[in-house]
DNA sequence: ACCTGAACACCGTTCAAGT
DNA sequence: ACCTGAACACCGTTCAAGT
């Protein structure tokens, strides 16, 4: 008995920081971010809910640590966070947006997550450092690139501020049908639903499934900013 | 006794849901959204929280109305929701998003909870479809304002999603210090700071207050628009 | 028809205590 | 140094019961 409880101490690693934070990114990954609390997270460890206390002050800063992780990924996809060299600057800040947002699909839960953080990660600064960086270094003025920071908002991130929510469930039936019984409320939209048939059914109302109208949206912008560049 | 009991009971306002749904408006105003929990808000309408259960289904189901409620103000101060005449496309869009920017700068909790809702308000697609009708009218493709309507996102409404958060209680003093600290970390923020002079020094942060990077973003995509109209 | 009380299953978190 | 148990103040919600 005492010799079996020595086995499972040495076996099992102990806790860390780290290894609470990338729980928590994997549990958030698995069952959404509500899944993650203490408790549920300290059983993901093998733990008592009140051990993760002693790697972390509370959730706020386990949240916060979550968004870190994930900067992190895109800092380490980008190679680090140096301004590019010989790169024209519409190239290189497209694809550090596409690379973060390719992060983001892997972890539907940050948007939200650091929409609504309050705290400021030191992480996350360096990369918007370098995102000012890459339109400086590209003939911006600091006021034009102070000006873009806030247009761009997150959509540096790789995300779009979608309002059309997947409305997971019923999918074309009940909306559909909705849509149908409304058409002479809602006369554009309904007619927009008719004329565009859409490749990819599901892409209409997902946020982060929609490739293309985030790309369209992301070259508005940069053309507009080049465009007042001059 | 009897007669006291007959007397609050008579002077005491029956609950409904839009009495509901108002008091969830009021409190979330003046105390935040986490303030919205089913307990408080029947506290403050003097009555158990269990009360609310019979004009409300569930918790989720309130949020979803106390979003009606905005969209609603946002009609109202419209004067409706009808797709105007003799108006240029880009004025009438315009300020209908100035509009409800109004209202939201009235809910600062509004936009968070728009964002995460997965319900969609029947009201809110009828905003939506005038907001594509102001463009088709205006000489937009449907698959133009489709892109559109995508682009915009959540800036019909009249936010952007900003990712300085305000960072409350200490405001100059620790930041400064901060980014002073990391100047060679964040050389191109640092720069920024220095030369643009704020005007109004807290708008710089808060995502609400900045009615002027707001403009710039909106502009910014409507130019574009307009350029892509041909 | 409208409101309530007691109870349940969950939260985050504190604090004194164990090894 | 690291982990735990019991307890507290809070959630949303059910259900049977009151008027």
């Amino acid at each position: 008995m005492v010799t079996e409880q020595e086995t499972t101490a040495r076996t099992r690693v102990p806790l860390s920081k780290d290894r609470v934070l990338r729980a928590a990114v994997a549990l958030a990954d698995a069952s959404g971010i509500e899944a993650v609390t203490m408790r549920k997270l300290a059983a993901e460890l093998d733990v008592e809910a009140m051990s993760l206390y002693y790697h972390v002050a509370n959730k706020e800063q386990l949240l916060d640590g979550m968004v870190d992780v994930v900067i992190s990924e895109i800092e380490d996809e980008c190679g680090g966070f140096a301004v590019p060299d010989n790169v024209e600057w519409k190239v290189a800040l497209r694809t550090r947006i596409m690379t973060a947002r390719a992060v983001m699909l892997r972890h539907r839960w940050a948007p939200e997550l650091l929409e609504t953080r309050t705290n400021m990660s030191a992480r996350l600064v360096r990369y918007f450092d370098t995102v000012l960086g890459i339109m400086i270094e590209g003939g911006f003025s600091y006021d034009l690139g102070h000006h873009a920071m806030h247009a761009l908002g997150s959509r540096v991130l790789g995300f779009n501020q979608e309002l059309f929510k997947p409305d997971n469930d019923r999918q074309e039936e009940e909306s559909n049908e909705m849509l149908a019984a409304m058409a002479e409320q809602l006369p554009y939209i309904v007619t927009m639903m008719q004329e565009i048939t859409h490749e990819d059914p599901e892409s209409t109302l997902g946020w982060c499934d929609d490739q293309a109208e985030f790309e369209f949206g992301i070259d508005l912008m940069l053309d507009g900013l080049e465009r007042l560049r001059g």
